[in-house]
DNA sequence: CTTGACCTTCCAGTGGGGGGAAGGTCTATA
DNA sequence: TATAGACCTTCCCCCCACTGGAAGGTCAAG
């Protein structure tokens, strides 16, 4: 399962869109791990870790988090895995990104509404001011 | 404009809804001082004080940022302002939630679909992680 | 032989707090 | 009067997912 030629960690910034900075991180919390050092202490990266590393930025993109993603990496690594799992992660993430949608467009609502009922001239009186200082708790 | 009787940073946070933690937090970044300081050390606040709190909390829960809360605060406490400012700020915020609230929407779809086409069973092929490794610059 | 583009490690900061240590203060009760 | 416990103080570290920068090593071109 060797794949040569071996890059450099720019180029394999370059070939993955993930920014070199990233990648160190990235290889700290266990996610990508270069596949070898060269003679110079270079990290010396594989299609294989470009793979991986485009793999994670899919997922990042799709809004997951790295604890999320470290687990889809298993089940990407695993040709044993069941897609059950792999579709339960995804269906928490939609739920947990459903929640925060409803969230946000409830504050959107209102903030929206106290800003219609403002007149927005030169004087001073504003009924959002009004809102923030009434404490709704 | 002084307001006793004084109260502990216990009692403010009570009064206030903000936790002890948050309220020294807060005064560390110039947004609450404490009216006064006892003879043991220990923070004063007056109702003005639990005013300004429950402000920020209220602005806090409709998702803006401490910054715009500084500016929110510095219009609130000027009774000169123009109600243009605080509206300006506002919408500014609004459109902010506006960009948020589509581009977790676009995720979640993206996601929902993936998902819908997963059969979930015992099998391991799964259009989710096919699409994850597919790079989709 | 120097310049500049890489690479290395390490430290610090972002936003908005939370947890907890080590120690001072105050009040109620035994 | 002693002591328990509920406060308060400052201090520093942790979370997430990076990003920036300093100080120094490596390499190819001119």
């Amino acid at each position: 399962m060797k794949s040569n030629p071996v890059m450099t960690i720019g180029q394999a910034s370059a070939r993955s869109g993930v920014p070199a900075k990233t990648i160190r991180f990235y290889e700290e919390l266990g996610l990508v791990k270069p596949a070898e050092r060269l003679a110079n202490r270079y990290r010396g990266y594989d299609e294989n870790n470009v793979q991986t590393l485009r793999f994670i930025r899919s997922a990042r993109d799709l809004g997951f988090s790295l604890q999320e993603i470290h687990k889809l990496l298993a089940l990407y690594r695993n040709r044993r895995r069941a897609s059950e799992d792999v579709k339960r992660l995804a269906l928490a993430h939609v739920t947990e990104l459903d929640h925060k949608i409803a969230e946000l467009t409830r504050i959107r609502d209102t903030l929206a509404d106290l800003a219609r009922h403002c007149r927005g001239d030169q004087r001073p009186d504003c009924p959002i001011l009004d809102e923030l200082e009434r404490a709704r708790s």
